[in-house]
DNA sequence: CGGAGATACTTAACATGTTAAGTGAATGCG
DNA sequence: CGCATTCACTTAACATGTTAAGTATCTCCG
């Protein structure tokens, strides 16, 4: 109690405190990009060093788990926006890590997949990759670990359809 | 177990599978990100249309709460990078929703802080951020969120000051 | 068959993430 | 005091996130 005053005659501090909220370290959105944060921030010098950047490992890894894809399949896979992942594959296809040809099909879809070069690298990394892996999971605990995914996993299964398709009402 | 045959001549899918990793779907920051989506997409529209983005935002929000803070301390608290803080700053400014005053003892200070029109913008944002949080929360279960940050929290410091320091040795 | 509408991407435009470099102001030490 | 360091930001440069448009194909129905 008696943290702060409520500001009486401060003189110099402007307005603030006027609206209630929760407090904001310890919102979900915050908890989870802090968490994500702490992880990510032991795996970027390493692919940083083979030239990568997060996404561009993300991308390499869904394809060398799945042979071949389409664009839409892979944005998907790798969790990424199209935009995005237009960008990046226009950059990967250019340093020759993956190979793109368009479907006979269909002219409008293009099949994406990882090139020799970049299964190379992927090999180079992987190890170290791994390493990190273990090391977390070993500081966290790995019942901890599964524990904490298969909650994210429902997180996210709550959420599904809620902001998707506008529910059941809306303006407009 | 056998959920993957090992591919045998599979004839027309190039290089794949030479590369041995964790299941791509499973890894803690792709949970941690599709949690994250899961819950932003959900506060997105609302901020939008009050013209704020998700950083602008938590930026707000942060000042609210602790009256005028130092850019730095700023960025602590909202989890920003300066670079980042600095433009968002710029432009908040020139939208009248913060105000700034440097320091009369340190020069290279600035004192940030909310302005009233800020005020009123949070005032206006809050009730449905508040009511989209507690609809999330009763969706996942309030106590399964109290343990999910929990858990969180705990991951965050079981890699305090892994990748930091550079540990113990390293080259260089 | 032909054109409206749906699809699969790609571009564009603006905001942030991320690292490196730059700038001006304090500090510490000889 | 003088000046190399350190500090607190800000700029710069490049990559991605995010939404809106644009493009080329494909589908389907009249």
């Amino acid at each position: 109690m008696s943290k702060r005053p409520a500001d009486p005659a401060n003189g110099s501090a402007p307005a603030a405190r006027h609206v209630p909220m929760r407090d904001f370290s310890r919102s979900l959105p915050m908890s989870l990009l802090r968490a994500r944060e702490a992880v990510m921030r032991q795996f970027r010098p390493s692919l940083r060093e083979h030239g990568l950047t997060e996404q561009q490992w993300r991308i390499l890894r869904a394809l060398a788990a799945i042979e071949a894809a389409e664009v839409t399949e892979l944005a998907r896979t790798a969790f990424l926006l199209g935009p995005s992942l237009s960008r990046i594959l226009r950059d990967l296809e250019a340093r020759n890590l993956i190979e793109r040809k368009t479907a006979k099909a269909d002219q409008r879809r293009s099949m994406v997949s990882i090139s020799k070069e970049g299964v190379k690298l992927m090999a180079s990394v992987a190890p170290t990759s791994e390493a990190i892996y273990a090391e977390i999971t070993s500081r966290f605990g790995a019942r901890k670990l599964a524990e904490l995914q298969e909650m994210l996993g429902e997180l996210e299964q709550s959420l599904a359809g809620l902001g998707a398709g506008n529910e059941a009402s809306a303006e407009e």
